[in-house]
DNA sequence: TTTAAAAATGTAAATGTTTACATAGTTTCT
DNA sequence: AGAAACTATGTAAACATTTACATTTTTAAA
């Protein structure tokens, strides 16, 4: 393999005058610039990116770390985050922790030794000794999906407080007492928990007792949702209407509703949360909390560069949520 | 930012045994292994991968280029890439093409500045001069969902032929003589372009005369399959099945076939391809030629590494499709 | 012309590791 | 005890760029 100092033999210049043609050619001679690129041609050079992040201490690239590439919700971030960087000439590593601890940990870790220049993370523990060090040691990163409100981090979220009132008040204005919540486990997301109260506020608001029995916390998955349904609807007094934390849970729910006989929405209204693509194809139609997820990961990207660039004061920003009404839910039984 | 030297100097040691420390502990005694692993604590020591990889010209991590993260399928093969990659300390920068064309070459190219080790490839263009480039210039890679029987070319995929006829060949056999075949743009995937061969042949073996009237070529999408049933279904003599090109495609022609009234399955039969998650949360659940994705990726990055590693053989190797026969296919109506 | 200023190029050090080879220290064997 | 064979460590070059600074060339002004 070829290197700067073939081409610049070949063309007979310096190895800074090549270097100043790859970087920066205006401030070069076209004359020879020519003779440069001819030469560059001729030996098949090929540009070694490492090197140069190794002498200038820029690798541009970024590490991203997520829970799961499998979640819709967070490949449209992902999606987000890779569209600005690719605008930027920046490369993006990727990383799942699947939600296992400590896994967040390793991959800074690994990320932060391949030299990347700042981190993306929807984290899973936003009140983890690892974010402390990273600011601390002042490794700039930002925070998608984000419940954090304040503080020295920058990060971009939603109000999942107040997503959780919105899905809860519709189901209400709607004349549904008795809500259940279909939630994603506290333990894996706090973003669930802040959905969780949204709710729980909102059935205070309107005087309808807070009644334990009506939370489940279960997987983030098709499979949860249709496992927990069950359950809920043998209860005595059973819910008319289900709030879910995610729109796989709330699928989930729909088919394991189905698989009881029931009609949906007439029996059983369902509210998802997200707004996944293809919440607007299920049948019935998914009414749902939408999250602006693509432009999440665009935003935390421009702001992450920012941050690298100059120095930045933290930020937390909020994207709007929006309640989107669909079929899946109407006025309870009777 | 410290470096080795000094944790070298801090441990009165050189740098040879610091890095050995790193490296291949055991064959360091204890003693100084100690001293320098307190040292490396006391100043912070931080590993720098890239440094490694410059010197050593291996960089840890390969490079994946997928057409969209967005679409299921190509999540699930990442995650089994990553997985794989995970599991022998190899990091995994991602692109995406979005079908564009010229994006492939250009994320190899930038992809191969960053030195990658090697590339894993799910291309929309097997024939592309570029891929022959990458033989030539005896770079290591691998194609996933490849459509290449022979050759020099290290690849992993499904017979698209045999999963077309499989569906086709299925509803025959409910008794429909009318198939439509919504299929991606050919231009875009050969995949889909096999999986229409098979359905042309397995109609032919079958003496059912072929119609080209009955093929439509859409976006991969929900929103392309929805599009595309009411023209299918104003022709007269108008189809009783669908066999669409991905799980997408199928799951926009349910949602608009039941815009137009019509009661799946029985006014219409389709089937998908792919077997993503959901397909058997729809309503009908949706019966698919289903292909295993994670399995594939996992399989790729391992015939990757093993490629990087030694100068292994290139093979081509095929994995099962299988028919997976739910709700969303019944015979024709009458 | 000369001279000053600006533009273009060159020189060489610096970056943080690894590793072939050399050296020193320690066992083991006779 | 001396030699041989290991074992443990050190020395220093190599890797492919960038860049501050120095030098040369060109251009413009006087």
């Amino acid at each position: 393999m070829s290197t700067i100092l073939d081409v610049a033999k070949l063309a007979g210049v310096s190895t800074a005058t090549v270097s100043r043609v790859i970087n920066s050619p205006e401030i070069v001679k076209t004359q020879t610039r020519d003779k440069v690129t001819a030469a560059m041609k001729l030996c098949n050079y090929k540009y070694n990116a490492l090197a140069r992040g190794f002498v200038t201490k820029r690798s541009n690239t970024i590490g991203l770390i997520i829970p799961t590439i499998n979640n819709q919700v967070f490949a449209e971030s992902t999606r987000g985050v890779q569209d600005y960087a690719e605008q930027n000439k920046i490369q993006v590593l990727l990383g799942n922790t699947y939600y296992r601890p400590g896994q967040e940990e390793k991959l800074i870790k690994t990320f932060r030794e391949k030299q990347v220049d700042g981190l993306i993370i929807t984290t899973t523990n936003p009140r983890g000794a690892i974010l402390k060090t990273l600011v601390t040691e002042s490794v700039p990163f930002v925070l998608l999906y984000s419940t954090v409100k304040s503080g020295p981090i920058t990060a971009v979220g939603i109000d999942n407080y107040r997503g959780g009132y919105q899905a809860t008040e519709h189901l209400i204005q709607l004349g549904h007492k008795r809500i259940a919540m279909v939630a994603g486990k506290f333990s894996v997301s706090d973003r669930s928990f802040h959905r969780w109260h949204g709710y729980k506020q909102c059935l205070k608001n309107n005087n309808i007792p807070y009644d334990s029995k009506l939370l489940t916390q279960s997987d983030y998955s098709l499979a949860g949702g249709r496992a927990t349904v069950k359950s809920l609807l043998s209860l005595e007094n059973a819910p008319t209407a289900f709030f879910c934390s995610n729109d796989y849970l709330a699928i989930g729910v729909m088919k394991g509703a189905r698989e009881l006989g029931l009609q949906l929405p007439e029996d059983l209204s369902v509210v998802g949360f997200d707004d996944i693509r293809i919440a607007s194809y299920m049948i019935p139609e998914l009414t749902t909390i939408r999250q602006p997820s693509y432009e999440m990961g665009k935003l935390g990207a421009k702001l992450l560069l920012q941050r690298i660039g100059q120095q930045q004061k933290p930020v937390q920003l909020m994207l709007e949520s929006s309640l989107i009404v669909r079929k899946s839910t109407t006025s309870p039984p009777g």
